[in-house]
DNA sequence: AATGATAATAGTAATAGTTATCAATAAGAG
DNA sequence: CTCTTATTGATAACTATTACTATTATCATT
């Protein structure tokens, strides 16, 4: 849990943006974190915010999610699983464990070393309210 | 064959687009395109190579190929199949025919409705390299 | 072939998301 | 407490893409 070490210090500003996105189920935005962390560091910047958002990712505390086409999102849980965007209310939500697709494999002479998988569709809240208007 | 309609016309900007795009195996982006139509129509710019690029996806001429945390490409083959990112060379090549993930189904209560799959690895070319090193 | 309505264009400004720069500050080792 | 330097806040710069607009070109209709 001690990331400091020669190079790594623990600042207020790494400190509460962890903290901050470790008590959300969400997964914000860099500006949604900037948001959040301002309520406890009004004076923050937002390029610090994505500069520690970089780095704890990098150390593996959080996650760092690429979708096509959209802004990054964070994710306060760093170990893998898999992710539907819902096309109705635009969250991000948490599907579950990741599907194992074997990697080390081969298809078609490319070698796959690693894959992204993003689940597009509706969430339960949105397909709740889809059956209630008719 | 033709997209002209009420409110679809066929300019020489945008048959020379899809002419160029159809005839490389390759997945440029915008910038890539608009280098290449510019040998046909060197006073074309480049708002126009976006647009028309648009037009072209919605109507199922061609594919738009949104990657995570890069440039969108555009692929002159519209059926979908599967692609592979090569980490070394950053080239985009084809893998073949997609899987069937089977949609329509639900995964913890979210309805699948669509996914993107990016298998991210080494091109045959770039592990020949690599093996040529040792 | 000439006309006319309007889709499309070239050129350019604007935007969104993110990264880079840098003088001032503060973490933390000794 | 002191010193080194990682980090910060503020801001500029950058990349990919979209928006704006006066002018031009397509094509259905005459
Ligand atoms: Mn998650
Ligand atoms: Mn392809
Ligand atoms: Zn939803
Ligand atoms: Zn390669």
């Amino acid at each position: 849990m001690n990331i400091v070490n020669k190079d790594r210090r623990m600042t207020k500003q790494r400190q509460v943006i962890l903290e901050r996105l470790r008590e959300v189920k969400t997964h914000p935005t860099a500006d949604e974190v900037y948001a959040m962390v301002k309520e406890d560091l009004p004076k923050i910047s937002l390029g610090t915010v994505y500069r520690n958002l970089d780095i704890l990712a990098e150390l593996g505390l959080i996650q760092k999610l690429e979708m096509a086409g959209q802004p990054k999102r964070f994710d306060g849980n760093p170990h893998p699983h898999l992710h539907g965007k819902c096309i109705a209310c635009e969250r991000v939500v948490d599907l579950g464990p990741d599907f194992d697709f074997g990697l080390d494999k081969k298809i078609n002479g490319f070698k796959v070393l690693d894959y992204k998988l993003e689940i597009i569709g509706l969430c339960s809240r949105c397909q709740e309210k889809e059956n209630k208007l008719k």
